[in-house]
DNA sequence: TCTTAATTAAGAATTTTTCTCAAGTCAAGA
DNA sequence: TCTTGACTTGAGAAAAATTCTTAATTAAGA
């Protein structure tokens, strides 16, 4: 464990606003001011390989990482793109229920939300 | 509606394979052989800002296309990236049950797969 | 048929991510 | 402590996906 892996795991693991890869950079890069973007990257991959980190690959087209592999959903504001955790329990059965709908053997799913924060709801509501 | 339009609609209604922006261009090509891939970007957002198709931004690092807008969910292959359908019934009351653990206000959700096609679970139980 | 506003093709530019490689670091054994 | 070999880093180049720019073309209404 490198003390670069090691820093970029524990800022990521303090945030809890789920940051790209590039927003974690520049975070990272206040304790460690000589790393590369590269060696970011590299460390969120191996990390999130290794089952120590979770990506998050479909909240959009940029990749986004969660400190926290504990099973949850979130919600992604289609105004400003932050993303925040949803607690919501598991649903039974769904994995036969795909199975028997197309073919495929579940290995995961997803069940994410796509919403308003409360900060942008407010705003649309100062604008109408 | 120009005719280059015309055509992405109408090969992307016709498929079910859920594409990519590169994938359909491929294959509009074959129409139009002088069309931009600019252009298949260009309609393929307007197509679903105008709510004509879907975007699938929720399926890993690139867009797919759905000329199928009814709801439903999808499961994409781990292993070879390809998408199918899922018809599931829609969850009942969880919009509530996400304002209540949020604050977020629901607008739409996702409920997605992760899993092995057909094709690739007889490639993994063959190499084992 | 004109007019004009929208759309196109082509390529440049941008954005996000991955790759390359020389130099640096680490861990374990001699 | 020194050496060795494997792993990791920083920096920049490259790749992949998407968006932008611009002059030319086309669609659609008057």
């Amino acid at each position: 464990m490198t003390h670069q892996r090691e820093v970029i795991l524990e800022e990521l693991k303090r945030l809890r606003t789920h940051p790209t890869a590039d927003e974690l950079y520049e975070i990272v890069k206040k304790r460690l001011p000589r790393i590369s973007l590269a060696t970011v990257y590299r460390n969120l991959e191996q990390l999130s390989a290794a089952g120590i980190i979770q990506k998050l690959d479909f909240v959009g087209r940029q990749m986004r990482y969660d400190g926290d592999i504990s099973k949850h959903s979130h919600i992604r504001c289609v105004e400003c793109g932050s993303v925040a955790d949803v607690r919501i329990n598991p649903i039974q059965g769904i994995d036969q229920a795909v199975i028997d709908a197309c073919g495929y053997k579940v290995l995961d799913y997803h069940l994410d939300f796509l919403g308003l924060c409360p900060i942008c709801l407010l705003k649309k509501h100062r604008d109408n």
